[in-house]
DNA sequence: GTGACTCACTTTTTT
DNA sequence: AGTGAGTCAC
């Protein structure tokens, strides 16, 4: 926990400008930086030059990039506006500035502190017209883009349904995390599929031109476009940003890489920090070899190692450290404890995941009488969302507090979404994401047909939907009279919307197009929650105003409204001082610190996740996932896993995760995982026996989603839900040539492996 | 064009 | 178990 003096030193101003040598060394260094451990304080001090810093889990990373800030600024004397330090989530930003400035006071407020998204955000908005396009550009959200690649799919005449649009989806992501534009997509493309995916991708970026839309990949991409292509604009922003300092490095992509290399090219005044035991992210293009080969690309850099833990109990730590060492690829490295060795970790095996969630929240209510504490020092952490669900039952059950940390946005909700498009239609008339979206919500009897004929003639004609839209307003029919109605509407909002900001813009809209009034026709429970939501929204639209009424206002609010929403995630609204448990799935957990952590679900196909027990290096990614889970621990951790669990509506029998197997005995108490081991699914325990060993599937052993199997006739395949038990248990299996087959586990003969 | 119904699929993790 | 897409009858 951090714990720094509000108040730095005496007359902080006073010494601005000052230089290092004006203060000698160690001995006239302000007060402050004796805080610092030997390695902290060089990596504070050395400013100079590209620097890495190995900042192990719990090691004071954010106070050395906040020191390290104040030190520039306090010692060194540089303008705080050449300062730009960059993290991955608004919070972390948020809390990083809130720092500096409680070290520094209100006049280092100049130091940009931001998300490599919204930095490019803000560095588009200014530029993105030297790429030719305009600045008013949407920010579209996973479910535009979506919806745009599936436009693009009917273009290509291919089908746009489910599974392949995702994983088109998916591909174009990776192509714009690694930097690569549609026609370099094109030339490294190897066989036919790929050849064809990037022709999708090339007309999928058309589409989105069309609408004036980036979605999230190309706020980095085109920024780094920018770089490439106009030297001038990028030398503005290495002159203006002399000091770089780029937080969790793990966990950046090609193209982040290229941008943060573009940018410190001329001054090379850039500090990194990261730690590769947390890089969690590969999956969404995060590369590890940025921070590994970190000290080939710079060979004059400085390595500051930070390998003192001062979170969590050496029992945490030693646990935690067991597990990730059982990964290959991987440095060696171990962390210290300053701490005592602490209580055990305590190990819980639970019927099923009720049981789980009422052994849980039960701890957590009577640790909650007990030495002090508060609900914020507990946290409970899942590995998907959907986790969530039971324990939130039990926390409802007994009324206590509590806050889920991700899931579903808020501004996900269809409701809130609904209105947010009314705005974006209006800001940005091409987007015709946004117009789909509105066209016929509250219904309005422009439906299928109308949308299908004014896409044809849109694409037909070259203009935008809206444009072919509004040709039917001449017609002398039902659906002519109903645009113009709509037409109408549009302009009845659209002069007012401009000159206001978002909180009345909102009420506008809920206004003039009936969307509450219609919500409250229905009259249901559910009707109800959206109502409520989209008063919190409009609530939320004012407070947005109020905080950003002082800043310099370069743009409309309302734009900048819009903005904020399409980059905020939940994550970024968790403050600590609010009495409540935490819920949050581990890639949230990511940075943060809690007293006491319930770490659950620890299972085979659920942590590790089914999805990632292919390949090797996908279990890693997710050993480093339960490390980083199991080191949010400050002095109590509990591992949980339960023996049969329900997914997708079925229960099946769960084999606890080879994780657990990995924290030496000693460390924990509870039952041992191997205790609960169903009869040849003993084998499947380690990862060496994942990859080596073999046995034959058995009625009730080992049959949960995710495991592979291989049949005598179909082939490998894995196994999706098991259904039914004992004798007559069937097995629905996914084979990988064979297709989506049921079949009886007794009968099958499946070895799995 | 609307609303009720069926069915398939979902679950990784997030800016 | 719950949602979203697709189909069908009015």
């Amino acid at each position: 926990m951090f714990s720094g003096p509000s108040v730095l030193w005496p007359g902080t101003f006073a010494i601005l400008g000052l230089s290092e040598a004006t203060w000698g060394s160690e001995v006239s260094t302000p007060e402050i930086f004796k805080d610092l451990n030997p390695e902290q304080l060089k990596a504070v001090k050395t400013t100079e030059g590209p620097l890495l810093v190995v900042a192990g889990a719990g090691s004071g990373k954010t106070r050395v990039l906040t020191y390290r800030i104040a030190y520039l600024v306090g010692v060194c004397g540089i303008p705080p506006e050449q300062i730009i330090a960059v993290t991955f989530t608004n919070k972390a930003a948020r809390e990083m500035q809130e720092r500096v400035v409680d070290l520094l006071g209100p006049d280092s407020k100049g130091t940009w502190v931001s998300t490599f998204h919204s930095t490019c955000v803000r560095i588009l908005r200014r530029e993105i017209n030297h790429l030719g396009r305009s600045r008013g550009f949407v920010i579209y959200d996973e479910a535009d883009s979506l919806g745009t690649l599936k436009e693009s799919l009917k273009l290509h005449g291919l089908d746009p349904k489910g599974h392949d649009a995702r994983r088109l989806r998916w591909r174009i992501d990776q192509w714009k995390n690694a930097g690569e534009l549609p026609h370099q997509a094109a030339e490294s493309a190897t066989d036919l599929e790929a050849e064809q995916s990037a022709e999708v991708y090339a007309s999928y970026q058309r589409l989105l031109l069309d609408a004036n839309a980036l979605d999230f990949g190309d706020l980095l991409l085109l920024t780094a476009m920018l770089f490439r292509n106009h030297p001038e604009v990028l030398g503005h922003y290495q002159d203006r940003w002399a000091y770089v300092l780029i937080d969790e490095y793990q966990d950046t992509n090609r193209v982040q890489y290229e941008l943060v290399n573009a940018l410190t090219s001329k001054h090379r005044n850039l500090c990194v920090v990261g730690d590769p035991d947390q890089s969690v992210y590969a999956w969404r293009g995060a590369d590890i070899r940025n921070i590994l080969d970190f000290e080939r690309d710079y060979a004059d850099a400085n390595v500051v190692v930070l390998d003192r833990n001062y979170r969590s109990t050496q029992a945490i730590l030693s646990g935690a450290g067991a597990v990730v060492a059982n990964n290959v690829d991987r440095p060696e490295k171990e962390m210290k404890a300053e701490r005592g060795q602490g209580e055990q970790i305590h190990f819980y095996r639970a019927e099923n995941e009720r049981d789980e969630a009422a052994h849980v929240i039960g701890n957590i209510i009577s640790m909650s009488r007990e030495n002090d504490r508060v609900l914020s020092d507990f946290a409970i952490f899942y590995r998907t969302n959907a986790q969530s669900r039971p324990l939130e039952e039990e926390l409802l059950k007994y009324d206590v507090p509590y806050v889920v940390v991700g899931g579903t946005r808020f501004y996900d909700r269809a409701e809130v979404k609904d209105v947010l498009a009314y705005l974006r239609l209006l800001v940005n008339p091409a987007d015709s994401m946004a117009l789909r979206r509105i066209i016929n919500k509250p219904p309005r009897g422009i439906g299928k047909t109308t949308i299908l004929r004014a896409e044809a003639i849109a694409q037909r004609d070259e203009i935008s939907l809206l444009e072919a839209l509004r040709l039917y307003s001449d017609q002398e029919n039902r659906t002519g009279k109903n645009v113009r109605t709509f037409f109408q509407l549009l302009e009845s909002m659209s002069e007012s919307v401009h000159d206001v900001g978002p909180e009345e813009a909102l009420g506008l809209v809920l206004d003039k197009t009936g969307y509450i009034r219609h919500l409250e026709r229905a009259n249901t429970p559910e009707s109800e929650m959206r109502i409520e939501n989209l008063r919190e929204l409009v609530a939320g639209a004012g407070d947005f105003e109020f905080t950003n009424l002082e800043e310099g206002i370069e743009r409309p609010v309302l734009e900048l409204f819009l903005d904020q929403v399409a980059l905020v995630t939940d994550l970024d609204n968790v403050d600590g001082l609010t009495e409540r448990v935490s819920l949050m799935s581990a890639h949230s957990a990511k940075g943060l610190e809690f007293p006491v952590v319930h770490l659950v679900g620890m299972e085979e196909g659920l942590f590790p996740h089914a999805a990632s027990s292919r390949d090797h290096e996908a279990i890693e990614e997710e050993r480093r996932l339960c490390y980083v889970g199991m080191t949010r621990a400050m002095e109590h951790l509990t591992l949980t896993w339960a023996e049969e669990r329900r997914r997708f509506g079925g229960r099946e029998i769960a084999i606890p995760s080879r994780f657990l197997s990995e924290v030496p005995d000693h460390l924990h108490d509870g039952p041992s995982p191997e205790d609960s081991f169903r009869g040849p699914a003993a084998a499947y325990g380690g990862e060496r026996s994942l990859d080596y060993e073999y046995g034959q599937l058995e009625p009730d052993a080992g049959a949960s989603a995710g495991v592979r199997v291989r049949h005598a006739i179909f082939g490998e395949g894995v196994i999706l839900k098991s259904i039914g038990s004992g004798p007559k248990q069937k097995l629905r299996i996914r084979f990988d040539r064979a297709g989506v087959k049921t079949v009886v586990t007794k009968f099958a003969n499946l070895e799995f492996f």
